[in-house]
Order: structure tokens, then sequence, then C-alpha cells
DNA sequence: ACATTTTGCGAGAACGCTCTCGCAATTTTC
DNA sequence: GAAAATTGCGAGAGCGTTCTCGCAAAATGT
């Protein structure tokens, strides 16, 4: 009725239970006679070896836990996960997922979960900066951990990032090039749903890096104006919020959007004012995506290189996972500012 | 230096294994008071219940497969993918995820693995329409499995998926009623990356299925004039069929696409020739997408319901592994066609 | 022809857990 | 106060593997 075991096997092929394994294993000595009688043995009544009997007896998964965020639109998580399950597959790894909405307390139980499912390691993409003892007490116990996208101060563990400041600083150089004096800068605050009340500010290096690219940018420039709206990753609060924006007086003439939701958000508000892309109104984001560039004019924005970091977060998991070496490293990859027709050329 | 086991917890406690067992599984009988003492102890020394022994002994896992096409931008994937984990997480359910690239080699290899890691169930896209033997081997041992977004031939399993035939055929009722006769039909064919060589049509059935309304449609009106253009889900091919659709003469006045990364090239084309959307150059796509809502002026498209399909094969898988009752059902759910701004009227 | 090495294979333990069974100690019953 | 029932707990088996160890048979050496 269940499935067979290595003792049908064995009886099949008329060896006992040890020589069966060692045969399909192919280790230890073993008559090559026997060795292909066991074989079609196996074939024969369908044997399929039991991986949790495996992975007990080895101590070992062969399984990778991935916590991640998999949120609305958000391409770059989504490209990520994909990355990493393929890398993963390559590497001889299956992958546990695990979505945690930007919650703590599931990212909490996710870890938990992922832990007594004994998983090899892990890949995090932590939730807000605050409350990480869950991530420390698994360095404690050296389970191997990659952080990837955020940096965690007080976890020391190998983190994977985007320098996103870089280019964030790039493109309102490039702004200012065009001629643009007032930007608005469009940040999305994700919201903590956890135990603490929503704290305003830049929750994860993620934003901060970008903001700080922002200011290191406009500050450069004595004639620049930055408005700053730091808006919920809910759709109407983040429409609201750039409507208010744009009619304001003096309006920016630029709108940088720190991600996905954000651009999208700007972009339907640009609509509804008849604002044509390009021309009447400037537009930057983070993160670049497909339909940025099928759309007339091309949505300008900057491009994380996340089939790199994705790829490059799995390997760093298996170094440790292999080699029981524990090198903590901190990895920022490059950016890049991929220009398209969105910003206006105001020079006369 | 290894994790703390149940025994560790017992000689904390002062108890036997089974007695531990019993105390923090709250099952047996066990007074209050070594319940508490175990339950302290457990926490002292940091126990984390080891679920591979757990399964081992349950001959169950609580976790299911999903063998998935997480291509490049197809919203559908990820968002099914996403709604899943959650689902499965509600319902007390992990899950490992494995990416066939459309390819029947990765399919097989993810089923066997799967199969191996002893997953409760399974959901699966079916990659083509042949040589599916190893899923109806799966149903042959019983094994919990639902298909979602392709029907397939052959294979008695619970099925799920969307009625996109219906709304191709109310896009092109649309398309006519604004005064439309000649019609573009950009057909995505997936590559068979697999053994066999590439048969240039309908691998699918949720191609088919589009295909099917679009026919209907259009066979219902003398005057229409049907243009088909089926294209390997490449980038380039994808662009070079659209680019010599639009510059034959009598040239569709509306392209309809059979999924998001056809709309792109057909956007990308249409944006090249400089036509603009909803006057010169009409569009309808299928998979509604956000992006689709926040350009100018709205792509009109044909909503499938990912989250409730998603939903519910979890749902029904979850009935299969635990009742271990075997309802073979064929569910359809029902598309939506979202009207926005992108067909132009050709009504004088 | 006998001593030694090699070969092939089986017995059995261990991984960490749960659960059945049995037994002593306690409590209840009449 | 003796019989019966109940309670609390430990011993041990088993889930399906792999791997060490030992032993007989075969092969090799002198």
């Amino acid at each position: 009725m269940s499935k067979p075991t290595i003792n049908d096997v064995a009886t099949a092929a008329g060896v006992s239970r040890a020589t069966a394994s060692r045969a399909l294993a192919g280790y230890g000595r073993v008559s090559e006679s026997t060795v292909s009688r066991v074989q079609s043995a196996a074939h024969k009544i369908g044997y399929q070896p039991n991986e949790i009997a495996r992975s007990m007896r080895a101590g070992k998964t062969r399984t990778i836990g991935l916590v991640i965020i998999a949120n609305f639109t958000n391409v770059f998580f989504d490209r990520a996960t994909k990355v990493i399950v393929d890398t993963a597959r390559d590497l001889g790894y299956q992958v546990l997922i695990y979505n945690t909405n930007e919650d703590v307390r599931l990212e909490r139980e996710a870890i938990e979960t992922l832990t007594q499912k004994r998983v090899d390691g892990l890949i995090v993409v932590p939730s807000t900066d605050e409350g990480h003892e869950h991530l420390i007490a698994l360095t404690k116990m050296s389970t191997p951990l990659v952080i990837i996208d955020r940096q965690l101060s007080g976890v020391s563990a190998t983190t994977i990032t985007t320098n996103d400041s870089m280019s964030c600083e790039a493109a309102v150089d490039e702004a200012v090039s065009q001629g643009h004096q007032r930007m608005g800068f469009l940040i999305a605050t994700p919201t903590v749903t956890g135990f603490q009340s929503a704290t305003p500010v830049l929750q994860n290096s993620a934003i901060e890096s970008r903001v700080r690219g922002f200011v290191a940018g406009t500050s450069k420039y004595k004639h620049v104006r930055a408005e700053w709206l730091f808006s919920e990753e809910s759709p109407e609060v983040a429409l609201a919020a750039v409507r208010n924006l744009l009619d304001s007086e003096n309006a920016p003439t630029i709108l940088f959007t720190s991600n996905n939701d954000m651009v999208l958000a700007a972009l339907k508000v640009t609509g509804e004012r008849g604002l044509t892309l390009g021309k009447d109104i400037s537009l930057v984001t983070v993160d670049d995506s497909p339909w940025l560039d099928a759309i007339v004019p091309g949505i300008t924005s900057i491009q994380r290189p996340v089939d790199q970091l994705a790829e490059l977060a799995v390997r760093k998991l298996a170094e440790q996972m292999e080699e029981k070496k524990f090198v903590v490293e901190d990895i920022q990859l490059p950016t890049k500012l991929i220009t398209r027709g969105s910003i206006a050329q105001l020079n006369e």
C-alpha cells in the first residue's frame, strides 16, 4: 500500500538492506552482479528513496529557507525568488519559501518554522530595522545565514545589498543637468504591522540608502529645492500624497519614486492631471521593470542587479553550509542608472 | 554542540523521554507539575522540536510542493505563488518551490525530487500538453495533486483553470462594437525545450482557450478580418513579428495579445512607430497588471482571478491531503474584461 | 598445501521523535 | 480495610536510512 522502502528492494533482490543500500548508492563493496540485480529490483517495484529518512540520518536536509517579502507589484523580490530557486536547484538544494509581509511576527514565525524543519541555511530579507533577536539567535547557533537587500546593524551575518545611493545621486545630477530645480521625492515607508506603532521614517537600509543618495545629490546644488514625501505603501495613501504634491504651488518638475508601487501612483496622478511624461513632468524610479521600457516615453530608472544578488546569495550560503566556515561579509553591488525619455529637457 | 533533542529536555527535567514528549505535546497523562517542569526545561535549553524526525515518525511532512513556471514578467505566476504560500501557511503547510521553465525535463525532475522529499501534496502548472506520465504516475500512487492554469487530457486530477475564452470573445465583441474590422492576434507559444522539436502551435490549454475565444468572436462577424501571429516567447522574435504585422498593408487597427510578454512587445513597436494608444492603434491583453492601469491610456485587459485560483488550489489540495478522499474536479473560474482606454473608437 | 589478504555481504545501531503498553503508586469505591 | 479503578511515568519499538563492524568465503601469496 505505502511507498516501497529499501527493505522491499532488498527482499525483492534477495539481499540484505545494507547491501541494497550499498548497491544503490554505490559506495562500499558489492559485486557487480548484485548491483544490477538490486538496481533492477528497485526499478521494478518503483523504489523512491525517502529523503526524510536520509535527512534524519545525515543531519542535513539539502533544503534552504527563503524568508522574503512577496508584496504586490515588487518585481525585485519575485525575480530574486526565481533566481534563488534556480541557483539552489543547480547546487542541489531545494527551497522552502516563506512570505512575511513586512511583518516581524511572521518573520519570527518563519525563522522558527524553518529552523524546526531543519533547513541547512537561510536567506532572509529582514522586515524592519528593529527587533532582530531571532536573527542574532541564528548566528549564535551558527546557522548559515545570508541577509539580502537590507543591512542590519547588530547582526553579524553575510549581507548582500545594492548600492542605491550611488545611482540615486547620479539621477539627481542628471535631473539638474537637464535644468530641473524643483524635485519631489516619493519614498515608500513600509507600515510596520508588528507590535510597535508605525514610526514614520526609514524602516530599512534599502530605503535609507536611496534617501541618502537623493540628499547627497540635492545638497550639492544650492538652487535645487527638494520636496519630501514619505508615504505608506498603500495605494490610496500614496495616490493622495502625490496629488497633494502636484497640486501645491511651485510643484516639482520632476518626481523621484523609491519603488514600483510609488511610480505607479505617480504615473496615475500625472495621467489624471493630463501631464505628458518627459515633457510636462519628469520621472525617475528605482528598480527596473520591463514595462518601464515598453511605454512611451520609457521611464528612466535605477536598475539593481537582482539576478547577480540572488545568485550570489545562494552561493555564499552554499559556501557556509558546505565548508562550515563563517566569513562575515558585507557585499554591496553597484546599481546603474538607465536613462530613458522620462526626464524632460528644461534648458532652453 | 548540536541542537538539543527531547532527550536533553528529559534529562534536564529529570523525567523520561516519553514523559517529556507528552508534557510538550500535551496528550497522554502527565501531572501538571511535571508539565511545567518540562516546559521550563525545554525553554531553558532552547529546545526546538526536530520536524524531520516528526515527519519520519508521522509519515507526513506538512509540506506541499509547488511546481510552477517563474519566467520573466508573468505576474500571474508570481502572484499565484504568493497566494499559495500564504494560504498554505494559514493551513499549517510549508511550500517547497520548484521552477520549471516550461521545460518538461525540469518538471519531471521536480516531481521526482519533491516526491522523494515526501511532500504531502503537489500543486503543478504543467508545462506542455504531452508526455505527462509522471503526473499520471502520481495519481496512480494517489498522491494528492492539483493542477492549475492548464487542463491536461488523460490525467485525472483536480484541475483549476480560468475560462479565458469567455472574456476573449467578449473582447472581440467590444472591438467590433467600436468599429474595428482588422484585428491582429499575437499569441505566445512557449518554446518546448524538452526532447521533441518545437511544434509551432498551441502548447497548452490556457493559450488554446484564448485562441478559441478569439476565433469564436471573430467568426461571428463576416466583415472582420483576423490576422494571426504565433510567436515564441523570446523578446526579439516577438518584436520582429509585431513589426512585420504592423508594417503590412491593411495592418490591423487593434492588437490582442495573449500575455504580458506579448503586450510589452506590442507596446514597444507601436511606440517605435509613433502610434498613439487608444487613437492610432488599439490594444487588449490577457492578464491584468497594475501598470496597465497606471499608464495613459489604461490598457484594456482580461483579468483572471489569480488570488481565487491560487487559494482554491491550496484548499482543494488540503482536502485531499487531510481527508484522503479523491474527488476529481474540473473547476473553471470566470474571467472579466476590464475596459480601459486602449480601444479606439472608430465609428464616426 | 597452508597462511594471508581481499571480497561480499549481513547484523545491528543510530538519527529524534511519538505512542503503545505495562507497571507501580495513588486514589476511589463499597 | 480490601478490591477496584485511576493516575503518572518509563521501557521499548518503530519510522527508513546509512554506515561501521565482523565474519565467512573466495582469492591471492609463498
